[in-house]
RNA sequence: GCCCGGGUGGCGAAACGGCAGACGCAGGGGACUUAAAAUCCCCUGGGGGAAACCCCGUGAAGGUUCGAUUCCUUCCCCGGGCACCA
């Protein structure tokens, strides 16, 4: 995937004559975009050459995408934010790291394959050149120096390795469970892939299956993952709300309940451990290991027995229906209550799931609305246990679920709730019966899958030595090309005799190979690192480059990750930091989530037939027109509707910001890259600036967009920034159209800080009128504009005046008047006197440099 | 059910508790043109008025405040997340 040149894809647009239009003339894109990319390339200014040199450094990331093919404008959204943000830590003067690369493994280009009978690797090689070519036509510039690509040995050789170092942690295992099934992949999904009861990928019901699987123990680290949100202060907070909802944690007891007669223990977890006495019958799920035990010594009820089987039937179909009646059939066995002695029946139910706590509940079926519905249902003993100081409490009619003070519950009696909770929980612990335990909501990560386009699991099993973990230096286990990759439900791999054929490493006898291959999000679990030594060939990463340069500073990326993506790279990060191989506990530390760009109200894909390609809007309008709508369409986090009419807006913009360029050098008769000394920087000095009149104004107006537009910045308001950069082209228009021409240093400061805020904007542009301005260097390498707080301050200030809170007129006073000056002048005004004549005037209300408002009786 | 967002002109949207609608799109009128396109100028939330101006207006109703799109309470609608989670 490495490209030995620091060259950009070979298919960019040569400068080319606009055919026929008219457009192309006055402001002529073509040649300007073509040029400023090829200076861009030649000049290497977005290659990182020495990372452990860097200063300041600013690590800016795009989410690597899935190299599906073309990519659309709503795609373009995700990197011209990232590009936008890159540029002006450039040129803030921070060396820049912005690299990209490509999620690459994965169904996608194995469904295409199998379609096609192409090879997945020719598909996927096919897509990212193509892709390539679209960023770098969108002036999207990145160090592909860097570049990596997941489905390359050299890249999975490191992802094998990351399965290595966790089995030898003892966080990869391989385990029989329920696990969710696609029936349409032919392949087992992670909990997180599995969305209302359906493929994330394909939209089939997803099925439950009974396999033996590999598993990271993400659990151990649920603890870290969930308090190290609140490290994340720059992340979104609806991101880190959605993590917490998934890692969820509650806080319990653990109760172990003896059954009657035999040797069994009934373990469950309560959150509400203060109703204990009011349990009356216990509830386990048709897949709880009680009922398999009853199942096999022929002990269940044929009604129990037809009952579990049709429970567990409806699950494969539609287990994710929540209205479905809670149903359930006596097992015909007792629980021996742990304090009381008193025997409560155990009953199977619809309406308690394997996959939560332990399977298994006590029932307090007047304080759970659940249980309640089944208790009167099947007319088991509902007992009340808490009652509230004060209002409605459990009446027989829904359970009281609130707060209160125990009752029925001697010798708790009395206590509330709370206190209640720690008591019996102390009791539960001196009769060995229990303990306070947390509990939480977050499954370990199924990692295997039984498809072909993902790295091999780096492991064989021996007949005598069992299961084995290849050594590091026979990595890569290389992926065979030569598989029936057609799915069966059984990995590809099998298919592949040489492949399966392995030495134990061990006893050195023949060994059979691990055939299912890697989820792949492990591969996007880790590629941020690699970055920083993306050809290292002893190592995953490089530690101290790592250490260096993370967290990442801004991540960007769809909202749609969320959850899976960035808590697997939280995770693994956790491990190597606990391994010492990383110094952080977390890789991303601001993270912004770009909205969806939608077309007639629908996300963009080719089933929708709604896909707006950007390739006919950059011939026709040019790139940074493209660029600067899509900035300009909405606040970045929201969704935004595309809308041709609005490019036309972006690009008359642009049209008129390169015509004033050229009156501006047409008028002092610049000459294009000459070393020309500058005629205005930010706020230099020595240049004399009209003390009033249109050129003060205009300076003024453009110092104050200046602070606006780098606070927009700053706070990724790219909408905002480009409506400014529009009034300041506006501004020098209408000094323009006054004065006559463009001759004073007034508009030569503001031609040349047009020109820098512009840049990070639309670049190709900028960087054509930094070259006629006669700036001999990119405008790349620009500094940031800074703005003088002094120019940006009136002699005179326009004040609103309210009365009573209504505005009623304005006034203009000196910007140093004092506040009894402006009281006086406000009250003066006759439009305010109409409405304050014959009243009392109660208070004056001064808010500096806006308004005044006189309250009157 | 619980937890996040969000509801502002014809449309996309602006607005540290301080002049609601910046900027742009669409629309209307005009200039230039033989004409069109492009470009430029003016108008464009609703109602009243000849005008000056006045009244109303940020999903609804209340509240806090000199002043609320912004803060608080209740409710309605839309989007998203989690969900028989014990």
């Amino acid at each position: 995937m490495a490209e030995p040149r620091p060259t950009g894809p070979d298919t960019a647009h040569p400068a080319e004559e606009s055919r026929g239009e008219e457009r192309g003339r006055s402001y002529p894109f073509r040649e300007l975009e073509a040029a400023a990319r090829k200076r861009w390339v030649e000049e290497r200014l977005f290659e990182l050459r020495d990372p452990m040199k860097a200063e300041r450094r600013f690590y800016c990331l795009n989410m690597f995408p899935y190299p599906s093919g073309d990519l659309h404008v709503g795609h373009g959204r995700n990197y011209i934010l990232g590009d936008a943000v890159a540029r002006v830590r450039k040129m803030q003067r921070f060396t820049v790291l912005q690299p990209m690369g490509w999620d690459a493994f994965g169904l996608p280009a194995e469904n295409a394959a199998i379609k096609n009978k192409t090879h997945p690797a020719v598909w996927t090689r096919k897509n990212i050149a193509r892709m390539k070519a679209q960023l770098f036509a969108w002036g999207v510039m990145f160090d592909w120096n860097r570049e990596i690509a997941s489905c390359d040995p050299s890249y999975y050789r490191w992802t094998q390795w990351i399965f290595l170092k966790l089995y030898e942690q003892g966080l990869a295992y391989r385990a029989m469970g329920s696990v969710n099934w696609c029936p349409s992949c032919q392949t087992v999904l992670a909990n997180e892939q599995v969305v209302d009861g359906k493929c994330e990928r394909c939209g089939t019901v997803v099925e439950t299956r009974e396999l033996e699987q590999w598993y990271f123990k993400i659990t151990d680290y649920a603890e870290p993952l969930l308090r190290d949100l609140a490290l994340l202060e720059h992340w979104p907070e609806k991101v880190r709300v959605m993590q917490s909802n998934w890692i969820g944690r509650s806080e319990g007891a653990s109760v172990r309940f003896p059954i009657a007669g035999r040797e069994a223990l009934l373990e469950i977890f309560t959150t509400r451990p203060d109703t204990l006495m009011g349990a009356t019958f216990m509830v386990v799920a048709a897949e709880h290991p009680l009922v398999v035990t009853l199942a096999s010594e022929g002990k269940l009820s044929p009604d129990a027995i037809r009952f579990v089987d049709r429970l567990k039937r409806a699950r494969v179909e539609n287990r994710f229906a929540v209205e479905t009646e809670k149903e359930g059939v006596a097992l015909g066995v007792e629980a021996v209550h742990p304090l009381t002695g008193a025997r409560l029946p155990v009953w199977v139910a619809n309406y308690v799931l394997m996959g939560y706590g332990t399977g298994a509940i006590m029932a307090v079926p007047a304080h759970d609305q659940r249980d309640f519905e089944f208790a009167t249902r099947y007319h088991l003993p509902i007992v009340e246990v808490i009652r509230p100081a004060e209002g409605p409490a459990f009446d027989g009619t829904a359970a009281y679920e609130g707060d209160g003070a125990l009752v029925h519950s001697a010798p708790f009696d009395g206590l509330p709730a709370e206190e209640g909770k720690r008591a019996i929980v102390s009791a539960l612990e001196k009769a060995g019966k229990g303990e306070a335990r947390v509990n939480w909501r977050l499954r370990d990560w199924l990692i295997s899958r039984q498809r072909y386009w993902g790295a091999p699991i780096p492991m064989v099993t021996c007949p005598s030595c069992g299961m084995q973990p290849v050594p590091e230096s026979e990595l890569p286990v290389l992926l065979p090309e030569q598989v029936e990759f057609e799915p069966t439900g059984k990995s590809p791999l099998l298919s592949n005799k040489a492949f399966l054929e392995a030495k134990c490493p061990q006893c050195g006898g023949p060994a059979r190979r691990e055939t299912d291959t890697m989820d792949t999000f492990v591969d996007s679990s880790w590629y941020f690192l690699r970055f920083l030594s993306p050809k290292a060939e002893d190592r995953a990463f490089d530690t101290d480059a790592v250490n260096r340069w993370l967290p990442v500073n801004q991540y960007i990326g769809g909202v749609e990750h969320a959850i899976l993506h960035l808590l697997y790279s939280r995770f693994i990060v956790k491990v190597f930091q606990r391994m010492g191989l990383v110094s952080f506990a977390e890789p991303f530390e601001h993270l912004f989530t770009q909205g969806m760009i939608t077309k007639d109200g629908a996300k963009m894909s080719k089933s929708h037939g709604n896909v707006v390609p950007p390739d006919a809007l950059i011939e026709r309008y040019g790139a940074d027109t493209v660029r600067l709508y899509t900035l300009f369409i909405g606040p970045p986090e929201k969704e935004a509707e595309w809308n041709d009419r609005g490019v036309e807006g972006a690009y008359r913009f642009l049209t008129r910001y390169w015509k004033m360029i050229e009156d501006f050098t047409e008028a002092n008769e610049v000459v294009p890259g000459s070393k020309r000394p500058q005629t205005a920087g930010g706020g230099a000095g020595g240049t004399a600036y009209a003390a009033s009149g249109p050129a003060r104004d205009l300076r003024r107006r453009v110092h104050q967009l200046v602070h606006q537009i780098t606070g927009d910045v700053e706070r990724f308001h790219f909408n905002t920034a480009v409506s400014g950069l529009m009034q300041v082209v506006n501004a020098v228009q209408e000094y323009q159209a006054q004065e006559g021409d463009l001759r004073a240093p007034e508009a030569a400061e503001a031609v040349d800080l047009a020109t820098r805020l512009l840049a990070p904007l639309a670049p190709h542009t900028a960087e054509g009128a930094w070259d006629r301005l006669g700036h001999p260097e990119s405008v790349v390498l620009a500094p940031w504009p800074s703005a003088d707080p002094e120019a940006q301050q009136s002699a005179s200030q326009t004040l609103a005046v309210q009365v009573n809170g209504k505005l009623r007129a304005q006034i203009q006073v000196p910007a140093a008047a004092s506040k009894a000056e402006i009281e006086q002048a406000a009250q003066a005004d006759p439009k305010v006197q109409k409405f304050t004549e014959g009243k009392q005037v109660v208070q004056v209300i001064v808010v500096p440099g806006k308004l005044v408002n006189v309250v009157v009786r």
